[in-house]
DNA sequence: GAGCTAATGTACGAACCAGTACGTTAGCTA
DNA sequence: TAGCTAACGTACTGGTTCGTACATTAGCTC
């Protein structure tokens, strides 16, 4: 994360564009989580910035420009986590396991890039859409989990035959649903699904559930 | 759903307590749906409704109260459906594709739901909290669940030894990461994951799943 | 059919909020 | 150190939006 934090410079304000635009940035991350595009308030972020609302359109344009910059920075995060990713030593079934552990912390850790995403899939992905740079980000977690898949498959490990997508579908919607709706499920069931004392029960529960689904006898069916 | 669709009385405006409330209801239900909390009008509701703003403050109180009363009856509904199920005639492994399958189906056919429920998790369930009518609403499917577990676990046929709510939690995440983040699924891996043409894949899927997972020989680990 | 009340409609106000016109200054360059 | 420009601040506006004061009427009861 670029975030800002260096003290501010003892003598006053001083110009840096860079740094004035990581913390619009910073501050805007966590207002749109905070509240959701339309909930958010551009006086909010700029009062919590070392500078003003004149600054965000200077630099940003608009509201709406300022929302896509900031899912343009969070996905950016992510993929280079994922770039991060060194499963493939393993075999294929502790790959797996080992993969779906990282993406469990990860969801876990970035709870604000959560709400991000339900928001944005709110607005039906407009922002993404029309973001150049989210097109063409691609996803390198992708691509480790399809070599992880030809080779379970060619050792005869893995009995299912899915694709890298459906399998990160999958794993994402255990980690995603987990932190995205643990408030109405926390209501609702009276379990709170991100206790810390409950984080080992569900992280080594997604990866049963892969890598039995991975490893099933179908002949059984 | 108690929608309203009969046809206007020929001759003219007839006062419907009932009738005018469960039509705001219904337009309110979209218009959170389609734009999230804020960014949905009282306005624009009142004006796809036949009858005015000044009705909507006379029933239900505010904007805030609206909503709450939104959530309230999307999730009756959903818990008159889960009365429905009659699932547990079948031998436990049946049972519980069964009710995947069930549960699948429904989200898909509910997406309005399914958007609400994140829009409730970005204001953190503050809505549900608040109400005393979702307090105490329970959830007929868990019970269900419940017996099945007791029955497969009880037979031998499931190894796994997850509880009724951490199954749920389970099949949820699918069904609802599916409908939920289709949007930004669909634009940056380029796979539509709620196309007609899919369906059937991703609900044996589903099935597969859940199933290998209960009935997986933890031995292998 | 007189009278009452729940139900309804109209018109408006006050606050809020995204966006901007205009003015200022830090810090670099020649 | 004069001059230039990117970077920044202030103050305002125009439109929007939730909410309400006030007026009206349908349809019931006696």
């Amino acid at each position: 994360m670029t975030s800002v934090d260096e003290p501010a410079r003892p003598g006053g304000r001083t110009r840096d564009a860079a740094r004035t635009q990581a913390e619009i940035l910073d501050v805007a991350t966590q207002e749109f989580a905070r509240a959701g595009y339309d909930g958010a308030r551009v006086d909010e972020i700029a009062a919590r910035t070392r500078t003003t609302k004149r600054m965000i359109y200077y630099y940003f344009g608009g509201k709406e420009q300022l929302f896509t910059a900031v899912l343009e920075r969070a996905y950016t995060v992510i993929r280079e986590a994922e770039q991060e990713l060194d499963v493939e030593h393993l075999d294929p079934v502790a790959a797996i396991r080992r993969l779906a552990e990282v993406t469990f912390d990860h969801h876990e850790q970035h709870p604000d890039f959560i709400r991000l995403v339900s928001i944005e899939n709110i607005h039906g992905a407009e922002h993404i859409a029309g973001s150049e740079k989210l097109g063409r980000i691609g996803s390198p977690a992708l691509d480790v989990i399809r070599r992880i898949l030809v080779s379970g498959q060619e050792s005869g490990l893995f009995t299912a035959d899915v694709d890298a997508v459906d399998l990160h579908a999958m794993i994402s919607s255990f980690c995603f649903f987990r932190v995205a709706n643990r408030h109405t499920f926390g209501a609702l069931f009276g379990r709170d699904l991100v206790a810390p004392e409950q984080r080992a029960h569900y992280r080594a529960m997604l990866g049963d559930m892969v890598i039995a689904y991975l490893t099933a006898d179908r002949a059984a069916d």
